[in-house]
DNA sequence: ACCTGGCACTCTGTCCGTCCGAGTGCCAGC
DNA sequence: GCTGGCACTCGGACGGACAGAGTGCCAGGT
C-alpha cells in the first residue's frame, strides 16, 4: 500500500497538473506544496508512483502527469466534492427559477452547467419510464375514436389516437376516465401495467374490447422510450481542451453528436449518487481522452433522468463534481415544484 | 470592368485555393489551368485583381488567396451550382424516405447535409407561421373547459387548454368545430386571423364569449413562433477548418449554440432561391470567417423553413450549393407526401 | 530505515544563422 | 499587349549550440 505521503504527492501532482496543464517535476512540487521533504525524496516517491502506474512521464526528463488510474485514485480517495459557495448557489437558483416550462428548464440547465464547469454539458430530458402520471384524459373525437392524453409529473404531454373496436358510450367513457385516474394518478409509470390489469373486468362485456384497446395504447405510450432526448451545450469549451487540437477534439465532437452513445453512457452510470468515468473507463472509444461526470436528478428523491459534463481527463474533479451535484439538486427542486 | 481572362484567373485561383488550401502563385496557375498565357501575364492580371480587392497575399512573396469580395464575384458570376449526380440523388432520396415522422425527417436531413457537404449543417424545423392548417380539433374536458388541438400540414401537433367564460353546449361545440374546420383547414396560418374574424357573429349571444376565447387561443398558438427549433449537425467537420485552430473554431462553436443568432441569420436570407453569405457579409461577428449557404424548403412550392450549411469561406461553393439545393428539394417532397 | 544533497545524464524547447525555393514587380524587347 | 529575364524579398526548413528542467543513483547523515 502507498504511504500517506505518497498519496499526498499524487494529490499534489494532480492538482498542479490540472492547474498548469504541464508535466510537474519534483522541485516545483516541493515549492508549491509544503510537503516537508526535499525534492530528492519526492523523486523517490514519484518513481514508486510511476511503478504502480498512477503517473507517467511523457518523455524522459520531463515532469510527470497523472494516468487514468492516478485520477481514479485521486477521485476515490484523495479528493472530496467541493461544495458550491453561497453566492454560487443563489445564482444557480435564480437562474433556474426563471424557467417557464420544461423545455426552458432543460435549456437553462445546460447553459448553467456549461458555464459553471466551463466544459461540455449534457442533460437528458426527464424520461417517461421513471416519472409518474399526473393525469390521464380521454376524449371522444367520434363514436369509435378516442384521444388519449397523458400528462406527466415533469410536465410532458403525450397524446395518442385510439380506434375502438366498438362504439363507446358517453357514460362508459366518463366511467373509464374516472377509474383510470383514480387508479394511476400519482403512480410511477413502471407500476401502471400492474395497476390497470384488472380494470376491464369492471365494465360491461361489450365495452371491454374498447377498454383493453385504450389500456394497451396507454401502456405503449409509457414504454415509448425512444423519446429519450438529450440536450448538449458548451461545446465551445472544447477549444480549451489541450494543445494537440484537431486530433483530440474531433472524436469528441463526433461522440457528442451520437446521442445514442451518450444515452448509453449515461445509462451505464450508477443509478444513485454521482458517477465519474475517467478516460479509458468510457466504453466509447472517442471519449477515451475525456472524463464524464454524471448524476441522476428527479422531482422527488427519485431520479428520472441524468445530467452531467464531459471534459478532458485533466479536469478539476472536486469543482466539477460540486457543480454537477448542485445543479442536479436544484433542477430536481424546480421539477418538484412545477 | 475586368477582362474575360482576368475573371478566368480569379476562377482558377479560387478553385486551386479551395482545393489545396494554400496560397496560389502565378506559375502553378499556368501549369494547372491552360490559360494560354505565360506566368508573367498572369502576374499582371493578379496585380490588377489585387488592386480591385478580389485577392490578397498573406505575406509578400507568397501566392494569392481570394478575399471575401473575390468569393462573392466567383459565386455570382463565375460558378454555377453543381448538380448532384444520379447516384447521389438516389442516395439522398433513399436516406430521407426511411424517415418515420417529422423529428426523424429533420434529424436525417441534418445528418445527410453534414455528410454530403462535409460541413456543419443547420436545419430549421418547419415553422408554424408559414405552414397550413390540416385540422383543428376541439374537445370538451369539462362543461367550461375545452382542449384545442391543432394539426399542421407538416405533422406538428400543438395543444392548448381553453377556459370558457360560460358553459358551452355539446351542440354549439360541434357547430364551432365544423365551422372552424371548414373555414381554416388547408389555409395558411398567416391567413387565419382574417378568416375567423367574423366567426363569432354566427353564434348565439351567450356563446360568443366562449367562441372568441377559443379563437384568440387559436391565434396565440399560431403566432407562437418561439417554437422555432433548430437542429445542428456535423460540428466535427469544423476540425477540418484550417490550420490556426482554437481561435477560428471557438467563435463558430459559440455562434452555433446561439440558436437565436442562427435563426436570425437564416431569417435574413432571401425568402426564395439560395442565399450565400460570405465572411464579413454575416452580421454576426463570430461567423466572419465562415460562409453560410441557405435555402428555404417546404411542402409545396411554398417555403416553410430554411436549411443550410456553415463552413469556411474557403469552401467548394458549387458543390455545397448543389447539395443544399438538392436536399431542400427532397425534404420538401417528403413533407408534401406525409 | 529513511531522508538528503550532490552529481552526472538525458532530454526538450529555443534561439540563431544559413540556405533554398517560391513568388513577386519591373523592364526591355517582340 | 504579351513575354522572358532578372533582381529582390520573404517564409519555411535545416542544423548546431545552448540553457533549463527533470531524472536516477549514490554516498552520507540522522
Amino acid at each position: 500500500m502507498l504511504s500517506e505521503r505518497r498519496l499526498q504527492v499524487l494529490r499534489a501532482i494532480v492538482q498542479d497538473y490540472v492547474g498548469t496543464e504541464e508535466p510537474v517535476g519534483s522541485k516545483a512540487l516541493t515549492e508549491r506544496h509544503n510537503l516537508g521533504v526535499s525534492p530528492a525524496t519526492v523523486r523517490n516517491d514519484m518513481a514508486a508512483l510511476e511503478d504502480e502506474g498512477f503517473i507517467a512521464q511523457p518523455h524522459t526528463s520531463a515532469g510527470r502527469i497523472p494516468t487514468d488510474k492516478g485520477y481514479r485514485l485521486f477521485v476515490d480517495k484523495l479528493a472530496g466534492v467541493k461544495p458550491m459557495s453561497g453566492p454560487e448557489r443563489r445564482a444557480i437558483q435564480n437562474f433556474l427559477d426563471g424557467a417557464v416550462d420544461l423545455d426552458d428548464v432543460v435549456a437553462r440547465t445546460v447553459r448553467l452547467l456549461a458555464q459553471l464547469t466551463r466544459q461540455v454539458a449534457v442533460v437528458q430530458y426527464p424520461s417517461l419510464t421513471r416519472s409518474t402520471v399526473r393525469h390521464v384524459e380521454l376524449l371522444a373525437l367520434a363514436p369509435a375514436r378516442l384521444m388519449l392524453v397523458l400528462i406527466t409529473d415533469t410536465g410532458r404531454v403525450e397524446q395518442r389516437m385510439v380506434d375502438c373496436p366498438a362504439p363507446f358510450g358517453e357514460a362508459s367513457l366518463a366511467d373509464l376516465r374516472a377509474r383510470l385516474n383514480s387508479t394511476v394518478a400519482g403512480r410511477r409509470f413502471s407500476d401502471v401495467p400492474r395497476l390497470v390489469e384488472d380494470l376491464p373486468d369492471a365494465f360491461d362485456v361489450e365495452d371491454r374490447g374498447t377498454v383493453s384497446t385504450v389500456l394497451s395504447t396507454l401502456l405503449e405510450t409509457l414504454v415509448e422510450e425512444n423519446e429519450e432526448r438529450l440536450v448538449i451545450g458548451g461545446t465551445a469549451n472544447l477549444t480549451r481542451f489541450g494543445h494537440d487540437f484537431p486530433l483530440t477534439i474531433r472524436p469528441v465532437l463526433e461522440a457528442l453528436e451520437e446521442h445514442v452513445v451518450l444515452l448509453k453512457l449515461l445509462g451505464e452510470a450508477g443509478d444513485s449518487g454521482m458517477t465519474v468515468r475517467i478516460g479509458h473507463e468510457n466504453a466509447y472509444e472517442g471519449l477515451n481522452s475525456t472524463s464524464v461526470v454524471s448524476v441522476g436528478y428527479g422531482s422527488g428523491g427519485e431520479a428520472v433522468a441524468k445530467l452531467g459534463v464531459v471534459g478532458p481527463t485533466r479536469m478539476d474533479y472536486p469543482g466539477t463534481m460540486g457543480a454537477v451535484r448542485a445543479v442536479a439538486r436544484y433542477v430536481g427542486q424546480i421539477l418538484a415544484e412545477s
